[in-house]
RNA sequence: GGGCUUGUAGCUCAGUUGGUCAGAGUACCGCGCUCACAUCGCGGGGGUCGGAGGUUCGAACCCUCUCAAGCCCA
């Protein structure tokens, strides 16, 4: 084995032989209990980023553990068909050869996407290998496959039939970049810097008019009405009367309505039902008209006179001129306001009217909401659950339908005969009404969330009632980030509710984003974003898997630090390295029963299975990064720094075979042990290593999950403690007074307590090779004074090391002294507090002991420094 | 305007239901290439736990207010 491990060398080798040999992919076995996760489907088009590493190493450590702990685990793995984004690339394809879709006809087109995704589609999922997902490759899925669309055509047409499914006149969101619908949550606002307009509107009768205040001032050309507030004492008087509207000399009436908020500009609003939700729906309840004035481009249409062909913000520009020509624009103030952009492309939103496709939302998320209030479906952390709630209690009608052509169209027509709606499963031939075969088909496509809301059963093959629907769904847990609770964790939920009649999940665990070092969203405009693809060429994937997953909490956002992946690239080489250790001293090792454990032995023993006990507990509790806290410390802080060290007087000594074996059982064991506990983390290393190991099986990913058993050895961990004491605090005067590591030294080592003498006596060798001790005198009194030494006073032991003259006396005088200092201000809060009758009757029984035991080992130490400082007072006489 | 999150050592973060809590990594300072590892070992300095008040025998942890940063929704 290399000194160093270099993780490019094994990787794709243990992935191939994983993948090969079927071990990602379960047989569906209803006796046994199922674990499965569906894998949030990443766009086809994109390529991984972080957060998508960090998302699958969450899901791969729950699937490897559970896997591991005997569960029948499945986990789907595909992509989604991403309409606007993958349409768009096709789209870029096109116009570099000089040509566009409507040339090529949608038919041909579509040809194009596919072969665009079967060229391209493919680069996230081998990514996703590299990051060592071990999903099931067999089931890999994607939202335009064949069941997929089985599955989006048969909730469409239910619902459509149920009533739920309705076509509309609404204003919606218009994107002219995407030219295309997109729904409420796919609007971002955004704070601009922008102007607020006071534009005169003169009354009809030649009198002033109204000023209103607008952000907006091109869609004048689309207004059909002024209102005000009909308690503002400003306007009563107008409120009926009819103003023109200047540019369009159009004349309309002043309304009033509550909605209109009269701090706000000059408190009078212009209406353009057409280019505003609020003034849409102030348009249905006093029935104005509705006028559009652009078009799908926006620019302005025929109904903007003069203004027309202009872009609505060259029609601003303009509209501003010829309003200030005429006088009638009052001021102008700069204003900061929200606007909605596409969460796509950023293009501002246009708020447009038009016929589209809509999901009723209340009578599903009514279900929706039940089941998280009513514990059946948790999310963790738990206050995602009233952001999730939140929405659905607010929610509004889901507009449903896309004017793309990438994606599942509509399955409705439309009778051009008899102008009939037919909506059914099956592409009809002709009208079930008049009979005619002139049938045409809606031309849009659903919303891309439509089918992944559908991802839990539809990648399992619902309609059909296959044996992995009715074993693996309701799936375990849903893991995935928290921008994505409205878009996608929401809807599955109604989806599942309504047609699986159950849960989609059971659970939801979302995580945080990952943010560069400076705290900022990684994004492409910024280029701060890092490749995990890079990282794992240079660091390996095990190390970019950890890095992810600890250093912080479940639901919070994380920063991404290269500094953090070297730590965390030493901690694979420090377990590579321990595990070149056990392997290079096993060559004579045989299984057999061993002999008689020593001390060290039953300490690392047990603190494993400590270990063992807290890491699967905080796994099961879906704290992933302190279980790798967990394994971390143990790893490096017991059984390197320690356990290791304390064991190689044994395997150096080959003259004491039986200890020898006794030790390397021990290594072996917990070794092994520990692989397994850390496989879900670092699936490629721990494969590696363990592959080495004189042990049996196919793969260390089929092991069993260590058992708790319970062994927990408290004398053996108490004992320790007392060694490892005594060991840092030779190791720390030696330092202090500057004893070179590799010069040996005399151990005086006093201990009072017959059985702490005892530990000492039996840890001699220890103290001897770990504090590079030569003679060491074990005393339970000191009947003497001792020689001139340096000292360390702990509780049970204090601790000389006679240096012959070398001794600065003063100093050492003025550390007992501050040492007794701090002891009598701990003796005296300690004292304080038990002397407090409210802490004696009110706290717990072993509360009170455990202060008690504090205090008898602080006033033994402080007698102990009183001896200390008056031998070292005589010594100065 | 409503809601959420965060504010603990120079930096990045832990701190499970209030009682060895004041921690880790990194950075920094000393000493060491001892036969697993210098991607290392040993030792060390460093924080009035954002601020104020309250509850409690006891608060980084609970309550109120306040300041700051970020996110979501309107």
């Amino acid at each position: 084995m290399a000194k160093v491990y270099d993780p490019s060398k094994v990787e794709e080798k243990w992935y191939k032989y994983w993948e090969e040999n079927g071990f990602f992919t379960p047989k569906v076995e209803p006796e046994q209990k199922p674990f499965s996760i569906v894998m949030p489907p990443p766009n086809v088009t994109g390529s991984l980023h972080l957060g998508h590493a960090m998302d699958n190493t969450l899901q791969d450590i729950l699937i490897r553990f559970k896997r591991m702990q005997g569960y029948n685990t499945l986990w789907v793995p595909g992509t989604d068909h991403a309409g606007i984004a993958t349409q768009a690339r096709v789209e870029e394809q096109l116009a570099k050869e000089g040509t566009n879709k409507h040339e090529l006809g949608r038919e041909k087109f579509l040809e194009r996407v596919w072969a665009w995704k079967e060229e391209y589609g493919g680069t996230i999922t081998r990514q996703l290998r590299k990051l060592g997902a071990s999903c099931d490759w067999s089931r890999e899925r994607f939202t335009m496959d064949e069941g997929c669309s089985r599955a989006v055509r048969e909730v469409f047409v239910k619902l459509y039939e149920k009533g739920l499914i309705y076509r509309g006149n609404y204003i919606v969101n218009w994107c002219s970049k995407c030219h295309t619908t997109i729904s409420d949550i796919e609007v971002e606002h955004n704070e601009r810097e922008g102007n607020l307009w006071h534009i005169r509107y003169p009354a009809k009768d030649g009198g002033e008019g109204v000023v209103v205040a607008t952000t907006r001032p091109e869609t004048m050309l689309g207004d059909v009405a002024v209102a005000v507030h009909p308690e503002d004492e400003r306007y009563r008087d107008l409120i009926g009367k009819t103003v023109i509207l200047p540019l369009m000399n159009r004349e309309i009436p002043v309304i009033a309505d509550e909605y209109v908020d009269r701090e706000f500009g000059t408190g009078a609003v212009k209406i353009t039902p057409a280019h505003d939700v609020n003034d849409f729906e102030m348009g249905l309840r006093h029935n104005l008209e509705q006028i559009n004035i652009m078009n799908s481009d926006a620019t302005i249409n025929e109904n903007g006179g003069k203004y027309q062909g202009l872009d609505r913000y060259e029609a601003r520009k303009q509209v501003v001129k010829d309003l200030e020509d005429l006088g009638l624009l009052v001021k102008v103030e700069p204003h900061t306001h929200a606007l909605g952009e596409c969460y796509r492309c950023s293009t501002v939103i246009e708020p447009r009217v038009s016929k589209q496709w809509f999901v009723k939302m209340k009578p599903l998320a009514e279900p929706a909401i039940k089941v998280v209030l009513d514990g059946l479906l948790r999310f963790v952390p738990e206050r995602f659950a009233k952001i999730y709630i939140g929405w659905l209690e607010n929610i509004r009608d889901w507009c449903i339908s896309r004017q793309l052509w990438w994606g599942h169209r509509i399955p409705v027509w439309y009778c051009q005969d008899c102008g009939a709606e037919i909506c059914v499963k099956e592409d009809p031939t002709k009208c079930p009404k008049c009979g005619s075969a002139q049938l045409e088909q809606d031309p849009d496509v659903l919303d891309t969330w439509f089918s992944s809301a559908l991802w839990p059963f539809s990648t399992m093959g619902w309609p059909e009632e296959t044996p992995e629907l009715k074993h693996f769904y309701p799936t375990s847990v849903l893991v995935t980030g928290r921008d994505i609770i409205f878009f996608w964790v929401a809807r599955m939920i109604f989806m599942g509710l309504e047609f699986m009649k159950d849960v989609p999940f059971h659970e939801v665990m979302i995580h945080g984003l990952i943010l560069d070092s400076q705290g900022r969203k990684m994004s492409k405009s910024l280029g701060n974003g890092v490749d995990p693809i890079e990282v794992i060429e240079q660091y390996g994937a095990d190390t970019l898997r950890f890095m992810l997953i600890t250093g912080n909490t479940p639901g919070n956002d994380l920063r991404f630090h290269f500094e953090k992946l070297e730590a965390t690239r030493n901690f694979l080489n420090k377990i590579w390295n321990a595990s070149r250790y056990v392997l290079m001293n096993l060559e004579d090792y045989t299984a057999k029963p061993r002999g008689e454990l020593e001390l060290a032995d039953k300490w690392i023993l047990s603190r494993y299975e400590d270990t063992a006990q807290k890491v699967t507990r905080a796994l099961e509790r879906y704290d992933l990064g302190e279980a790798g806290r967990l394994l971390y410390e143990f790893i490096w802080d017991e059984y390197c720094d320690w356990y290791i060290e304390l064991t190689k007087k044994r395997l150096y000594n080959k003259e004491k075979p039986e200890e020898r074996h006794t030790a390397q059982s021990v290594l072996l064991e917990v070794l092994e042990g520990t692989l397994r506990l850390l496989h879900p983390f670092m699936p490629f290393l721990t494969e590696e290593i363990w592959q080495h190991l004189p042990v049996e099986g196919e793969t260390i990913m089929l092991c069993s999950w260590p058992e708790v058993s319970g062994y927990r050895d408290e004398q053996a961990e108490k004992d320790m403690r007392i060694l490892m004491d005594v060991i840092r605090a030779v190791r720390n005067i030696r330092a202090e007074v500057n004893v070179a590591p590799g010069r040996k030294a005399d151990l005086l080592l006093v201990a009072p307590q017959e059985k702490t003498a005892l530990v000492l006596e039996k840890g001699l060798d220890d103290i001897r090779q770990l504090a590079a001790g030569e003679n060491i005198t074990i005393l339970t009194n000191l009947d003497k004074k001792p020689p001139q030494s340096a000292s360390a006073v702990l509780d049970e032991v204090t601790v000389y090391l006679p240096l012959k003259g070398l001794l600065d006396l003063d100093k050492e005088i003025a550390k007992i002294r501050k040492e007794i200092t701090a002891a009598l201000e701990e003796q005296k809060r300690l004292e304080g507090k038990l002397n407090n009758p409210g802490f004696i009757s009110k706290a717990p029984a072993e509360v009170v002991a455990k202060e008690k035991e504090k205090l008898e080992a602080v006033l033994s130490r402080l007698h102990s420094l009183k001896i200390r400082l008056s031998d070292l007072s005589e010594d100065m006489e």
